[in-house]
DNA sequence: TTAATTACG
DNA sequence: CGGGTCGTAATTAAC
């Protein structure tokens, strides 16, 4: 039995761009419409089977309708363009998927619609008509049903004949009747004044037609009589406005509409390049083409060699082909990871080598490749694969380019990039995800050889396919260089830095915690004594329980799920009760004892006595990077309880030092520099305390008269710049109303007109380009940037800002640290950099080496970069991190 | 797993 | 009018 649905291609793309949150896609493009739209389209296809199905769209900008009456959809607010946009993106979907779409010059999509359906139905054809208009009702009939679309996209309802009666009492024809009444004020289709849907239905009701009810208008009294008559010409025009047009000349015919299903081969990548990867898993599709087999071959089809002696000495002799590679490890802590095995791909052939076969004599030849600074491996993360392998006694050198890396620097907020998305994204044959091969959380494990093995080596064979795809995206936006240059040697000199790790002081970490311990036991009787009972005082909600009901001290503010207990709650609460201040205190200290005592207890390598951070150069949004097990990038410094554990990071070796050098206010040098600012450039050029001349300048006073509040809140300006201003966020900070807050930004701005054109403009040009870029050329998408929702814009317009700023320290550092690491290799230096704080580095330096070092470090990271205005490093040293302050 | 909190630049 | 400064990781409780 043959099946037609129609839809109504204008009107659905419509709801479903106000019905979906704005989503976009890597490239910016807003792409939500088409995807609630394509989320429908599928389901309908699934739900009612059609065998043909036909999409309409409106045609032209003068439809017939117009020549009768001129102001037809006047007053319509215009298509937004985030919407206009995505008219050419559905209709080439459409195309991809296999689904027939129809328009005709100068007829509205409704007209195509009730012109084919009533062929259809003449024919005794099945027809699913789908919109959101409800106008479609008059199509109604004994074969036909509409689908009305409710509540955004998800839901739809369906009437026949029947259902319209239900609920209206009237018949489909009669839903004319009742728009010529009530009119439109979306089409702006008149009607009669002061008639709604309920008069309109009770008019009807009584005379059936809007002839009828002209022609009984001597029934009626009072108001609604002279309204009827005086509109009597309105209410038949709108009559002829509503009614669907049915014998629009049709250019297609009934096998134009057949649908044999979706087009599996372009479907696929169509759906891929528009980033669709739920859909693509719902309807199992890979992005992949298979029209061009031979050079994607599909994941099951590789020529997968699962090596025995035999077959590795076959594979040593081949190294040289070998164009990928993946190193399978367990666990989320390289330093402490397991080595599964080793899959190597030549554009023929696919590798797996198990880690048993790969530690055996027989693969001597095979490890000293992997060793071969100057054999280029390729690979999906081989910073984690240099670490597992040495730990196991395998050096590793040569990554030449790491495409989990080279992802995260086309775009730096997907990070979470795991090959299996990368090779949906390009459109490659697919990649089971790990969780499905390997399972997840405590259900992980490793299958059995044949299925890791096959794995494995798609895994380095999809390593083979992503390369040129992202070799090329590199260039197409500039960062060849940052990647090959800079991200690629630094993530070697990483792994350097974390194998080496940095010294802990054991007996003195414990001896710190004793100290603790007694303190915060004190503290605990105290708190229990003065609240009258023991509760758990590391859970918010019982502490909240005791000072807000038991206590009765006033709420400051709430969180999602109860009473707030941030520290800058307990802070307003200090001066109700003596209990307050004992909890802040218990709160630093239990905060200490936890992560900075025990936590840092439990990382310590009983082997080395250190501890082995792990950066991870592919998490944060700006080009920074972050510190895992431990992190070392917040190890207390503000506060001297929590200070002093930096007296357990000592050096490595008896009479090292320890030298810090951190860069003094980057992130304003960087500001100065990039918008070229004057006055800004002037401060640095002088080498002035920064805040105290913002002081100046933006108070017009002399150095000597800016006191201490002066110059704080010069710095809570300065902070603000930064990080993108708003006046409340500063008011919040400096404890001053809003106004007063907002009257110093405009103060500020005033002096420092650069910065201020520098706001203005990246704004703009992020709002252009769809993205925002730092002096080498790293570059971070900003989606929300042209978004409605105030929220997401105005974060976007913040980031905007900020991002240019904080990722050029983040180059400048990088850069750094690759000239730090030449630096100490060609003087044939003893000193070895051991950590990274976004604008400090750390060194142990021998005795004999330190007035060199003093001298180096801070002339390497002062030149890492020229700038407008100088860079300026400090430096200081000690017997551990404590006194290198 | 998520939320709240707190540590850092 | 709105909501309310950028970027991270670790710990704990409670689901």
């Amino acid at each position: 039995m043959d099946k037609l649905i129609l839809i109504d291609g204008n009107n659905v793309i419509y709801r479903a761009f106000f019905a979906m949150p704005p989503l976009t896609n890597t490239a910016g493009q807003q792409t939500n419409a088409v995807y609630g739209f394509t989320t429908m389209l599928l389901r309908l296809i699934e739900e009612h089977k059609p065998t043909h199905l036909i999409v309409a769209f409106d045609a032209g900008k003068v439809t017939f309708r117009h020549e009768g009456y001129q102001e037809y959809k006047g007053g319509r607010q215009k298509t937004p363009p985030e919407l206009s946009e995505q008219f050419p993106l559905l209709k080439d979907l459409l195309r991809d998927l296999g689904v027939p779409q129809f328009e005709i010059e100068n007829y509205e999509a409704d007209d195509i619609i009730g012109s084919i359906s009533r062929q259809a139905d003449e024919a005794g054809r099945q027809v699913m008509i789908v919109s959101g208009d409800k106008d479609m009702l008059q199509l109604a009939s004994e074969h036909t049903t509409i689908a009305l679309i409710r509540k955004g996209v998800t839901e739809i309802e369906l009437y026949g004949p029947e259902k319209i009666r239900e609920k209206y009492d009237l018949t489909p024809q009669q839903i004319i009747d009742l728009k010529g009444l009530m009119g439109d004020a979306s089409d702006n289709i008149p009607g009669v004044p002061g008639v709604g849907e309920k008069t309109a239905l009770k008019l009807l009701a009584q005379f059936g037609s809007v002839e009828g009810v002209i022609a009984g208008t001597g029934e009626l009294k009072g108001k609604m009589k002279e309204k009827l008559e005086a509109h009597a010409e309105d209410a038949i025009m709108s009559k002829k406005l509503a009614t669907i047009y049915r014998e629009v000349p049709l250019t297609h015919s009934w096998e134009d509409m057949a649908f044999q299903g979706l087009k599996k081969d372009t479907a696929g990548p169509a759906l891929a390049k528009l980033e669709f990867k739920s859909l693509l898993e719902r309807l199992s599709l890979s992005g992949s083409a298979p029209v061009d087999e031979a050079s994607s071959p599909q994941a099951e089809d590789l020529d997968i060699v699962l090596a025995g002696e035999a077959e590795l000495e076959e594979l040593t002799a081949l190294l040289t082909a070998v164009k990928a590679l993946h190193v399978e490890t367990n666990g989320d802590n390289p330093h402490r990871s397991e080595v599964i095995g080793l899959a190597l791909s030549t554009p023929e052939l696919h590798y797996f080598v198990p880690f048993e076969l790969l530690k055996s004599e027989a693969a001597a030849g095979l490890r000293n490749w992997l060793a071969d600074e100057h054999a280029p491996k390729n690979g999906y993360d081989l910073h984690r694969a240099d670490l597992a392998l040495h730990w196991q006694g395998i050096p590793f050198a040569g990554a030449a380019h790491d495409v989990q890396l080279a992802a995260y620097l086309l775009d730096p907020t997907e990070a979470s990039q795991n090959l299996s998305d990368l090779v949906a994204k390009y459109g490659l044959p697919r990649l089971a995800p790990d969780e499905e091969v390997f399972g997840k959380g405590a259900k992980y494990k490793v299958p059995e050889l044949d299925t890791l093995g096959a794995h494995v080596a798609s895994k380095s064979a999809s390593v083979l396919g992503v390369l040129p795809k992202q070799e090329q995206d590199l260039k197409d936006t500039a960062m060849p260089g940052l990647f090959h240059d800079l991200e690629m040697p630094l993530s070697r000199i990483l792994a350097d830095m974390e194998k080496q790790g940095i010294s802990v002081n054991t007996d003195g970490l414990k001896e710190l915690g004793r100290e603790f311990e007694s303190t915060i036991s004190g503290l605990v009787e105290q708190i229990y004594e003065i609240a009258g009972t023991e509760f758990n005082l590391n859970s918010t909600k019982q502490l909240g329980e005791i000072l807000f009901d038991k206590l009765g001290l006033p709420v400051i503010k709430k969180t999602k799920t109860g009473y707030s207990t941030d520290a800058e709650v307990l802070e307003k609460l200090e001066p109700y009760h003596e209990i307050v201040q004992k909890i802040l205190q218990y709160r630093t200290l239990a905060k200490l004892q936890s992560t900075y005592v025990e936590g840092l207890l439990k990382e310590i390598a009983p082997s080395t006595g250190k501890v082995h951070t792990f950066y991870r150069q592919t998490i944060a949004a700006t080009g920074r990077l972050s510190s895992q097990f431990p992190n070392l990038q917040n190890i207390p410094i503000r506060l001297e309880e929590g200070r002093k554990i930096r007296k357990v990071f000592v050096p490595s070796e008896p009479g090292w030092s320890i030298l810090a050098a951190d860069y003094s206010q980057i992130e304003l040098r960087v500001l100065a520099h990039i918008s070229d600012d004057a006055r800004l450039k002037e401060a640095f050029v002088h080498d002035m305390d920064i805040h105290t001349k913002t002081a100046m300048d933006v108070f017009g006073v002399p150095a000597d008269a800016v006191d201490a509040n002066m110059r704080r809140s010069a710095k809570a300006v300065n902070f603000g710049i930064v990080y993108g201003i708003s006046d409340y966020g500063l008011s919040q900070n400096l404890n001053i109303t809003r106004k007063e807050a907002a009257r110093f930004i405009e103060q500020y701005f005033e002096v420092f007109q650069g910065v201020r054109r520098y706001m203005d403009e990246i704004v703009r040009d992020a709002r252009k380009a769809g993205y925002v870029t730092t002096l080498l050329e790293r570059r971070r998408y900003l989606p929300e940037i042209n978004a409605s929702n105030y929220n997401l814009r105005s974060f976007a317009e913040r980031t905007a800002m900020n991002t240019p700023i904080q990722g050029t320290a983040a180059d400048i550092i990088k850069l750094a640290m690759i000239h730090m690491d030449r630096v100490l290799f060609e003087r044939k230096l003893k000193s070895r950099m051991l950590l990274q704080v976004h604008d400090e580095l750390v060194f142990e330096v021998p005795e004999d080496e330190l007035d060199t070092m003093k001298k180096l470090v801070p002339e390497v990271m002062e030149g890492a970069l020229k700038l407008s205005v100088p860079l300026k490093a400090e430096v200081s040293y000690g017997s551990n991190w404590y006194e290198a302050k």
